[in-house]
DNA sequence: GTATATGCAAAGGGTTTGCACGGTT
DNA sequence: AACCGTGCAAACCCTTTGCATATAC
């Protein structure tokens, strides 16, 4: 875990609590985890923590910039600690996966849109859905059909 | 209208409804609407109808190709009729505002991904986030900052 | 000691579902 | 006549909020 944590807290006027210090481990560890799942997660060490909680302990992380989070679809989002390099989520709409590629990979959608359209974009933070490497091959059949 | 979305239904094994037709006609209409939005337009005409319907409604004309939908953040998703060109939207997260931009802006992205990664994507189902050019120039203070 | 953070429970959006009735085929 | 589609109400998931208590500072 990054430890200037909790300078970065500070700085903004926010408290050290164990909740906080627990929340953003679990983003570490979790590496992409909606708020209920990382609620499980904290609660391995602390069973007494509230969802409540988890939430509003990410939006202070999110605010202070140690975690974002990801639109997969109609589902609740899913945060990651920011430490982790930037990288766009492709969402396999048949078997769920989730591939995580470079954001670099968008460098010059992403300037043409800042470029013809004034628009500055972070292409991160919503994910793009499609068919993977896999189910593309796959026979029809077994396929979800979830429009997320 | 496209005038053979009765055929479409019928083709699927569905049924002629003056629903379906409002519905239809509706996100026509609207253009980029929310299935509340929605309702409200079919409510115009047919002020009986609920939003149940609406949303069992959507589902079928998406099943049939009549329209789809787009995630534009953590709320309602908008549903757009199919034969408008397929757009991406860019959303302001200051002003709210939506920029629809042809999708072949992002062709060279989406070709990289299916080349480098085997994913074949519909980039036009979510959306893309960031400052639009008037937010951009303006000075701070009355944005919006609810993290989408 | 004081302000902030937390737990709890209740409320709030958005969406889905069970059921009986009504409409399309 | 059979089945699908609809309206209604209840249930559901995800998230936010009010309030009293506990905790960091």
């Amino acid at each position: 875990m990054s430890d200037d944590w909790e300078a970065r807290l500070r700085e903004h006027g926010y408290r050290i609590t164990p909740q906080r210090q627990l929340v953003l481990e679990a983003v570490e560890e979790l590496r992409h985890g909606t708020p209920e799942e990382i609620l499980v997660e904290v609660q391995r060490t602390a069973s007494g923590v509230n969802l409540s909680t988890i939430y509003r302990t990410l939006e202070v992380l999110e605010d202070v910039g140690l975690v974002t989070h990801a639109h997969i679809g109609h589902g609740a989002p899913t945060y990651h600690a920011v430490d982790e390099h930037v990288h766009i989520h492709l969402v396999c709409d048949r078997c769920r996966k989730i591939l995580s590629i470079p954001a670099s990979v968008a460098q010059g959608f992403v300037e043409t849109l800042n470029k013809d359209y004034g628009f500055r974009t972070d292409i991160s933070h919503v994910s793009v859905h499609g068919r993977c490497d896999n189910c593309e091959a796959m026979p029809r059949g077994e396929e979800t059909d979830d429009p997320l």
